[in-house]
DNA sequence: GGGGCTGTTTCGGAGCGGTGAACGGTGCGT
DNA sequence: ACGCACCGTTCACCGCTCCGAAACAGCCCC
């Protein structure tokens, strides 16, 4: 929450962060143009339904948004409040996975980054990839694969546009 | 542009069709929960400065956040914040199509991108064709034909609607 | 020595690109 | 009007590359 323009500053830190943020904005004043989603406004004085709806709106949207995994300081991968713990060379591909989370990685950058030295073949991957899958399933994270490639972490039921079939749900 | 609650069955339409909306809201109503952000609303009476910058605040977020195909960086088709991954061939056609969205390219065109060296049989382009609108359906976009001149890349707003001949601007 | 971690082999299967063929629609020539 | 050539769509198929997971076998470290 956000003094509009009296905090300018933190405004900016906070977008910055990436953090959702509800401005309230002075009489008599225009709320800045933003075309981020996490960012909204309501106008002082605040009706109090008002303000918890767009408080409401804010943190729905953060939710299917702004949320991102994360390998915290002990090694586990958390997300969305679960986690789990990971093998060292299962953490070092999911932590090149997590810092490009929700684009594709190439299958040389994390094989680089999982062997610096020496390398094996080309399945080791494959297959610390197989087990990741497996391991993230509780946390709603899945690997997809792009052909030639590489590999690209998203939350599961999240949009991904699945070819083929499936449950498909709009939104 | 909706009523809300009386055009709920209006805005259902345009959720699925994932265009920009922004809900009047009557007195005493509570506006629904959306996680959409290309969803806001204003409460009735409107205020006529608070209209507009809701209004410039959901076209700045529309546009940022793809009313408008883009092939990105990894070579992803994204749409409506989904993505398909496309095969070099069509991806390429794609790329002119997305380069040209809602006007036509023409198959020479297309087929000289796919193939700038040799070209191969007649109906390569079509088979490309074929499969690329398969793939395309889950973003919500499709490839219209228009005969002898070539294709045009559109988003499908609501399957079976118009099928007028000439020139058409959907959406 | 048991359980978790790691690497290799192997094989089944999916994805891709090109061709041929079947089908239907459109327009042209006679 | 009729037949016919042409265009566009899609399916089936083949050769090929790439990926996935199971099975198996060393390894380390409590």
């Amino acid at each position: 929450m956000v003094r509009w323009p009296d905090e300018e500053d933190r405004l900016l830190q906070l977008r910055e962060t990436g953090a959702p943020r509800l401005l309230f904005v002075e009489a008599g004043r225009e709320p800045p143009l933003s075309d981020d989603c996490l960012e909204d406004w309501v106008r002082v004085p605040v009706d109090e339904r008002e303000l918890r709806a767009r408080v409401n709106a804010l943190t729905a949207r953060a939710e299917h948004h702004g949320l991102h995994p994360e390998i915290d300081d002990d090694g586990l991968l958390r997300f969305r409040g679960r986690w789990v713990d990971l093998p060292p060379i299962e953490r070092t591909v999911a932590t090149a996975l997590v810092e490009r989370f929700g684009a594709v990685v190439g299958r040389d950058t994390l094989t680089r980054r999982a062997w610096p030295e020496q390398r094996p073949t080309r399945n080791a991957l494959d297959v610390h990839m197989s087990r990741l899958r497996r391991r993230i399933v509780p946390l709603g994270l899945g690997v997809r694969t792009v052909r030639a490639r590489g590999y690209l972490l998203q939350a599961v039921a999240d949009r991904g546009a699945d070819q083929g079939d499936g449950a498909r749900w709009p939104t």
